[in-house]
RNA sequence: GGCGCCGUAGCCAAGUGGCUAAGGCAGCGGAUUGCAAAUCCGCCAUCAUCGGUUCGAAUCCGAUCGGCGCCUCCA
């Protein structure tokens, strides 16, 4: 077993050698909390967390950071805009945050530092860098001095000389245009904290280099974030750090691709900045209606937890899941609602498995530690074919997770299995083999291993009929279903027909089945 | 201008040097069904274009066309 990652550093696939086997660290670069969540921001966490799950599974004991940063200047000007505390914006969309999270399964995190809670590592780090003579005092603000870094540009291959670097009231004080901001004086209104420099806050990128310090140490395993994060973020991380330490900050760079719009750009992205222009001059009506046919663009119009609410979690967690995290998604509600409709297939199966042993599905105890090749002689062809579903899949996530081609086997398997209840007729429940209910426990235990991996089927989905409110609706169900029954005893089959074309006009299908009929809502 | 990515069936999408190019959605044919639904079986691509390397390329190299990201805040 051999786990491979595209690294961004080195432009390559490399063997996952961790630091300090079995451990590994991995920080991922969380959202700046100014704004409620989209749909993009959860691209990373639900890798990370398939990345995570993977990795334990694989016998590694997995350190994950994911950070929170509130202090910001678009946070600031927020806190400006809605006339509330930059705290109350920060909390209120960090809840948000984290109830999207764990919507989606996003449950392997283990530390979500905050900037403002990390204060004294931040400037301890940036002491340092200037007494190191890496970094720069002007007037209470303090810049990372790229020319000092012989290195610097290694990541994203640039050379300092071909930067234009961050613009602003501060550009005349740089020694260089892209050196960039370590700490930022503070203006009379603005929050503030006490530092060897004057009252200020930390500039965007110091802050994960002293959060993944102070819970990952100075070199540690996997870094992570979107790819629109590598310049100048990540570049400046490495920088700060690595002159800091004068060793590498993360062994493997891995990021995950950006979610699009289908008409034009990534979400949040320069068309959606091109559209709210400039802050000082657009007014707080324009700012509001603008994020708003973003939203009803990008997330519906309640925004990702409304949209959450409407098409489920673990859907779009699937949906995010079945293309490789490199790539670039093209975000659609056709492409969701076909996500939708693919993994119905999977909720009928456990249905089905239901009926046919009796057991639930979500009851099965998934597999915790991943073991090769025990596939014993004697075994019949199901668990055979069942094995090869296995091992393919699992060829697959030691191939830089590449969950889009896992998934297919996961629906090889679901096929293998459901071919099985067919040719040995395990629907009639009551000349069923034991035997063979066995294996076909065994088939359905391997793909619970599976979707766990993948953090899908973790818990029921929501049934329309065990919810309180629709017993009533369960009831009627049961009423008509026995009318039609009793209508097609008697061969009055228009009648039948009737019952049920009405209902799907209602969305509810039915199905016959030996002896019963079900029914269900359409997905 | 600099750095980088992508172009596989109607649509989405794995595969990056060698078995019949995964899987999903849609469609078509069949088994099953009173008819459906569900399930199963079968059909449906020579991989943007051109040229090159190679015994052999979707997969490597070059060119062309088309799409996109970063270089300023962004997951």
């Amino acid at each position: 077993m051999t786990i491979r990652v595209y690294n961004t550093l080195t432009r390559q696939k490399e063997t996952l050698q961790p630091v300090d086997p079995p451990n590994i660290g991995i920080y991922l670069c969380g959202p700046t909390v100014y704004d409620r969540a989209h749909i993009g921001h959860m691209v990373g966490p639900v890798i990370f967390d398939t990345i995570k799950r993977y990795l334990v599974y694989s016998g590694y004991k997995v350190t994950w950071v994911v950070n929170i940063t509130d202090v910001d200047d678009k946070l600031i000007n927020k806190s400006r805009q809605r006339g509330l505390p930059m705290e109350q914006i920060a909390n209120e969309n960090t809840a948000d945050y984290l109830s999207n999270l764990a919507q989606l399964g996003v449950d392997q995190i283990d530390h979500m530092p905050k900037a403002t809670e990390s204060m004294d590592e931040i400037i301890a780090l940036v002491k340092t860098l200037i007494d190191q003579e890496h970094a720069y005092e002007v007037d209470g603000d303090v810049f990372f001095d790229v020319s000092r870094d012989p290195e610097y540009g290694k990541l994203t291959n640039r050379t300092v000389d071909t930067l234009q670097g961050e613009g602003g009231g501060a550009a005349a004080k740089k020694r260089s245009p892209a050196d960039f901001a370590l700490w930022k004086h503070a203006k009379p209104d603005e929050p503030a904290w006490n530092s060897p420099w004057g009252k200020g806050r930390p500039g965007w990128h110091i802050e994960c280099s002293a959060m993944s310090r102070r819970l990952l140490g100075e070199t540690f395993d996997i870094h992570g974030g979107g790819l629109d994060l590598v310049f100048p973020h990540h570049e400046n991380e490495i920088a700060q750090s690595e002159c800091c330490h004068g060793k590498p900050m993360a062994k493997y760079w891995l990021h995950n691709g950006l979610l699009k719009r289908e008409s034009a750009g990534k979400l949040g992205g320069r068309a959606d900045r091109d559209k709210q222009g400039s802050e000082q001059t657009v007014t707080l009506e324009q700012i509001q209606q603008a994020t708003a046919e973003k939203e009803s663009r990008s997330a519906g119009a309640g925004g990702l937890a409304d949209m959450i609410a409407r098409i489920g979690g673990e859907q779009i967690r699937f949906f995010l899941l079945r293309t490789h995290y490199r790539s670039t998604v093209v975000f659609s509600d056709e492409a969701l609602a076909e996500s939708v409709t693919a993994l119905a297939t999977f909720y009928r199966f456990f249905e089905r498995f239901l009926r046919v042993t009796g057991k639930s599905f979500y009851d099965i105890q998934s597999a915790q530690e991943r073991v090769d090749g025990e596939l014993q002689p004697g075994e019949d062809l199901l668990l055979q074919q069942v094995q090869r579903c296995r091992a393919a899949f699992l060829e697959k996530m030691d191939d830089d997770f590449n969950t889009g081609g896992a998934v297919s086997d996961l629906f090889d398997l679901v096929r293998t299995l459901n071919k099985f209840i067919d040719q040995q007729t395990l629907d009639d429940a009551s000349d069923a083999d034991p035997a063979n209910l066995a294996s076909l426990r065994q088939g359905a235990k391997t793909l619970r291993e599976m979707g766990t991996l993948l953090g899908l089927f973790q818990t029921p989905p929501q049934q329309a009929d065990s919810a309180d409110d629709d017993q009533l609706a369960s009831q009627l169900m049961d009423l008509l279903i026995a009318l039609r029954a009793s209508a097609r005893k008697n061969k009055d089959f228009a009648m039948a027909d009737r019952i049920r074309d009405e209902l799907n006009q209602l969305g509810i299908v039915l199905e016959d089945r030996k002896g019963e009929t079900g029914w269900r809502l359409q997905p």
